[in-house]
RNA sequence: GGGCCAUUAGCUCAGCUGGCUAGAGCGCUGCCUUCACACGGCAGAGGUCACUGGUUCAAGUCCAGUAUGGCCCA
């Protein structure tokens, strides 16, 4: 089995070969199970959008991820971690719409069927992809259980889900102004709206009052809306407002007549504030019920007239709503918003309504996947009651104590399976899960999208002109609820297994829902002898004039199911995959232990899931922690982002660096502050040389790769950035290729894989079996600098526990690095080196400690600690009691080092530190002196300086080139040098045949002005009353310790440099 | 407008509950092609911890404010 191993670790050669092997051995393959006796330890994986491939931010992501559950597989857990991709409804149908274009083909144009067909290509390619990915950074997710959030399994949860919440009343029809946005022709959630600042105008408009006595002046930014206009609002606080009261406007261009009302919501009009609306306010409000939110608002208080007068592509038209459109209005119709904008303008300056223009710089909503500002628009849609005590009030309970600011009167953690049990990691990351639950609103859920899961409701609409409804059970039931809300109804369908609503929607016009549940619910559900199966219900619906709602869910309806439908919620045992040994998935696994992920998730996702876990499980939480770790920034401490084209490709770090460099980084970086910065660096294809690309200022004010770079040492050749490339204005080609990313930030990473590499490859070559022993090593009977590292084995071994526990990430890394390359490489390999080949006890030793290396390092850097598992497992010659290492014929599944505490022996690692300074003083001085490596010195010291010397068992003589040790209370030799140790004079002879004496003097008067400055701080806080009283009695004692140590440093020094004459 | 984060060596960042004689990596300087590693070893230079106040025996660390940069939400 072993080879020799190369000079320099080439993750290349390596990485695929470990993976296979970890893919053959099942070594990630989790099982449920009902033995109480094996913690189970589970992550659900944020699911990756199908639109394109991981980026850097996922790797980290998903490298965080993976160091906590390989650490928690090797410390026994039945550990699972979840793999799959989230369809993305609004984004994925985007990309394929704009390829298609590319190919000359619409979405309409080739219908549902084959639109959704064409996606789901384009959904395989992109798993296969992203899939890719993650094995190529060792993600160890249980491959064979990739989900998707629209296979059968996550479908029939999404179903149930629906059917459940629509059952309960937990899901609503509503006519609400939602975020339209016209690119694209669907609504959107709030969270789907992002705030642009533009560089608009304020136009204010004149509305003549209806009594001929004069008009009132509206300023608004939007004057288009103005034909859908229904009331003028005015602050009561106003002076205006008496003179106002109970007159009408009329409307311009419409001739609508509508009442001045009076509202607080309207700004006071005042030049001199510091608050813009203040400033811009004429006081008058025109109000849009049906196109702007606020207004709507107001229309509500105020039982406004509702008048839609856009189109769905936002353009001015009667078709919708509006029907007291005048002559004069004609002209409009048609127009696009902004044509309109213009035309209206026209209109009002050419009848002398304008009173002025003035520039107004605004924040308007843009859609997040269109870019284009999004038009608030009348519409029916679908609603999760999210603010709903049974979903918003559960989530703020599930809160931790510890973490939450207010807590409602009437709950008492823990009183409720789940409360006061979900943790932020940072803990201020609660604040914002609370305030957004605290300020939610109703869900909109339905999307006018193909892409996604359709909405399981077939309608049929029933006028009579007798304006009640022809069933006399559908009435009476109508007539308790609300107008407008909906009567739950027994009915054939009903009995049938689904759920039937009835609402109505005008005088003689009624609507019945009705939602068909998945056929595993109605296999489940009681029901009674009339039941149907799923195909028979819907044809029999179909056949009735029922009509399916086109429309699909909100992508994060299926994702706020994920710890659920991914196990096999509601029914495991029809997805026989989710069970095994009498058990099953969702009963083993849920709660999982942690969910990591962005910030900018926690509304949109961490609390959705926290709600339907909550609500479909009997309050159990998805997860009790949630882990939110920084954002990945560029250079420019911007985004990374895939619009702005600065996002880093995780396989072009592997190709520069590997896979375990990029993770050992990106470890290392997560601190808990919320960003990373990463300058990225371009790689030319055609030289292969990393440079530091050309930047261009963007007119959105970002720093971006140039398109087109000209390779550094090769001006003739070109490439394509990857900017160039997500703008569009730059097309990889033959000649002009696509350029890698790399970063120096990764080299750490690299050196510190190749030092262990070297480290391994330096043991395997000294260690022999023949000199093991059958019985374990006792450590206490070891050499000095054996104890001491094993003494930092332990201690490192306690430091690593405590950081994955508290998801210290980066001090899991520094102190794998301390470990290894300093006390490890630089201090224990060389310091063995005269010794190790013939003392057996060493060898277990030195054995024992890479292997338990490996182990701890393997969380962080599992390829090349994989690697290299074999080499060392063979080179092992013999036990450490103490210090558990069972073998296992891989790394991935072998148990995390078990290291009796008494390992750690504090005297050791005291005299280890203090002949460490010795050797650092001699180090220094050799340097000072230019003395060779290989020329042997001679210390002359002071008798308990010799006893350190001799209890370090030849560790200053090994790593200080001392050749002979003296006492100092003999005859020095002629040329010696003096350093001050302890408080004692130390000699050093036999550096070099002479020795300038003026740069003695200067390194001792150097010694002496330091230890001066000391003593005068030390001196300083010694003789402050408070300090010695105030300050605990141990710490005042180590100032006095320090104190007398500077001093008797100095006076050595001092005596040295007397004695230099 | 609300919330959050950052400001520490030339650069990128640690420094958790106040005790620091302020650390690391890169870069820089000098020496070393020493039989694991030049993706290396040894040594060294480099910081009024953004600013102004305050609390305290003691402040990089806590509090208030200011400035600059960034992120999220509205």
């Amino acid at each position: 089995m072993t080879k020799e191993l190369a000079k320099v670790y080439v993750p290349a050669d390596t990485e695929k070969l470990v993976s296979e092997r970890w893919a053959e051995s099942g070594a990630f393959h989790a099982e449920p199970t009902t033995d109480d006796s094996v913690p189970s330890y589970s992550v659900v994986i944020p699911p990756p959008n199908v639109t394109a491939a991981l980026h850097l931010g996922h790797a980290l992501n998903n490298t965080l991820q993976d160091v906590l559950v390989r650490y928690h597989r090797m410390r026994g857990f039945n550990t699972l971690w979840m793999p799959g991709t989230d369809h993305a409804g609004i984004a994925t149908q985007t990309v394929v719409e704009k390829r298609l274009l590319q190919q000359g083909t619409k979405r309409l144009e080739m219908g549902r069927e084959a639109f959704i067909e064409k996606t789901q290509e384009w959904k395989d390619e992109y798993e296969e992809t992203i899939l890719g990915q993650l094995t190529e950074m060792g993600a160890s997710c249980d491959y064979d259980r990739v989900r998707f959030t629209m296979d059968d399994m996550c479908a029939t949860a999404v179903r149930h889900a629906f059917y459940i919440l629509f059952r309960d009343g937990l899901i609503y029809r509503g006519k609400r102004l939602v975020n339209w946005d016209p690119a694209t022709g669907t609504a959107l959630s709030d969270d789907e709206v992002e705030m642009e600042d533009v560089a608009g105008h304020m136009w204010y408009l004149r509305y003549p009052l209806e009594d001929g006595s004069g008009h009132v002046t509206v300023a608004t930014t939007r004057p288009e809306t103005m034909l859908g206009d229904t009331a003028v609002a005015i602050n009561p606080d106003d002076p205006r407002a008496a003179e106002l009261r109970g007159k009408n406007v009329r409307l311009p261009i419409v001739g609508r007549i509508i009442p001045i009302i009076e509202d607080d919501y309207v700004v006071l009009p005042d030049p001199e504030s510091s608050d813009a609306k203040a400033q811009m306010s004429s006081g008058c409000l025109k109000v849009t019920p049906a196109h702007d939110p606020n207004d709507w608002d107001i229309g509500l208080r105020h039982d406004l007239e509702v008048i839609n007068v856009m189109a769905a592509d936002a353009s001015i038209s009667d078709q919708y709503g509006w029907d007291d459109a005048s002559d004069e209005a004609q002209q409009f119709l048609g127009l696009g918003r902004y044509e309109a904008r213009e035309a209206l303008v026209a209109w009002f300056e050419s009848n002398n309504l304008l009173e002025k223009v003035v520039d107004y710089s605004h924040s308007v909503g843009h859609s997040y996947r269109s870019h284009v500002p999004i038009e608030p628009w009348l519409s029916d849609q679908w609603y999760v009651a999210a603010s709903d005590d049974r979903l918003a009030g559960s989530a703020l309970r599930a809160q931790s104590p510890e973490q939450a600011t207010t807590r409602s009167a009437e709950h008492q953690p823990g009183d409720t399976n789940g409360d006061g049990e979900l943790r932020f990691v940072p803990d201020r990351y609660a604040k914002t899960f609370q305030q957004w639950h605290e300020g939610i609103r109703d869900w909109c859920i339905s999307r006018q999208l193909w892409w996604g899961h359709q909405i399981p409701v077939w309608s049929s609409t029933v006028v009579d002109a007798s304006g009640r409804h022809p069933n006399e059970a559908i009435n009476n039931a109508l007539a308790l609820v609300e107008p407008g809300a909906a009567a739950t109804v027994q009915s054939r369908w009903t009995a049938a297994g689904a759920v039937h609503t009835v609402r109505r929607l005008t005088d003689d016009e009624f609507v019945e829902s009705i939602c068909v549940p998945p056929q595993s619910t109605l296999n489940h559900e009681p029901r009674d002898d009339d039941s149907m199966d799923e195909a028979a219900l819907v044809a029999a619906l179909e056949a009735d004039g029922f009509v399916r709602d086109p429309d699909v869910l909100d992508t994060w309806f299926s994702s706020a199911l994920w710890p659920m439908s991914t196990m096999g919620w509601p029914y495991p045992e029809d997805f026989p995959e989710t069970t095994g040994n009498g058990t099953d998935l969702l009963s083993t696994f849920n709660p999982t232990s942690l969910l990591s992920t962005a910030r900018e998730i926690i509304t949109l996702w961490v609390s959705r899931m926290v709600m339907f876990n909550r609500y479909f499980l009997d309050g159990q939480l998805p997860y009790t922690d949630v882990f939110i770790h920084a954002m990945v920034q560029d250079g420019h401490g911007q985004k990374m982002s895939k619009s702005l084209g600065n996002g880093v490709d995780p396989r072009d770090i592997i190709y520069s660096h590997g896979a375990d460099a990029m993770r050992f980084t990106l470890v290392q970086m997560t601190t808990d502050t919320q960003d990373v910065r990463m300058p990225v660096d371009m790689v030319c294809p055609h030289t292969g040389e990393a440079f530091t690309p050309e930047f261009i200022t963007t007119s959105a004010g970002h720093h971006v790769a140039a398109p087109e770079q000209t390779s550094p040492s090769d001006p003739t050749k070109t490439m394509v950035s990857a900017y160039g490339v997500a703008a569009g204005v730059a097309q990889p080609s033959d000649d002009t290729p696509l350029a890698r990313n790399t970063s120096a930030k990764f080299d750490g990473g690299r050196n510190f894989s190749n030092k262990v590499w070297n480290a391994v490859r330096f043991a395997v070559s000294r260690l022999d079996d023949s000199m093991g022993s059958s019985e374990p090593v006792n450590p206490g009977a070891t050499h000095f600098v054996d104890q001491w590292i094993l003494s930092r084995l332990a201690t490192t071994i306690a430091t690593l526990e405590e950081a994955v526990a508290s998801y210290q990430f980066n001090v899991y890394a520094d102190t794998l690095y301390d470990f290894i390359w300093r006390d490890l490489c630089d201090r224990y390999l060389e310091a063995i080196k005269p010794t190790i080949d013939e003392d057996g006890a060493q060898q277990a030793v030195l054995g024992a400690v890479l292997d338990a290396s490996l182990r701890l390092m393997h969380p962080v850097c599992p390829f090349i600690t994989e690697t290299l598992w074999p080499h060392v497992s063979d080179a092992r010659c013999g036990e450490i009691a103490g210090l558990e290492l069972p073998a296992s014929e891989l790394l991935a599944t072998a148990a995390w080092p078990v290291i009796d505490s008494s390992m750690s022996n504090d005297a050791v690692i005291g005299d280890f530190d203090r002949a460490y300074r010795l050797i650092t003083e001699i180090r220094t001085l050799r340097a000072k002196q230019n003395v060779k490596p290989k020329q042997r010195i001679t210390v002359h010291a002071p008798a308990p300086v010799l006893e350190l010397i001799a209890a370090s068992g030849g560790l200053v003589e090994t790593l200080s080139g001392v050749g002979e040790v003296a006492d100092s209370a003999g005859d020095l030799p002629a040329i010696s040098s003096p350093v001050a140790f302890e408080g004692s004079q130390v000699f050093l002879s036999g550096l070099s045949d002479e020795v300038n004496l003026d740069d003695e003097r200067a390194r001792l008067e150097a010694v002496i002005e330091q230890k001066s400055k000391q003593i005068a701080g030390f001196n300083g806080k010694l003789s402050n009353d408070g300090y010695v009283n105030g300050a605990p009695a141990h710490l005042v004692q180590e100032t006095r310790d320090m104190l007398a140590a500077a001093v008797a440093d100095l006076d050595a020094a001092q005596a040295s440099l007397d004695g230099l004459g």
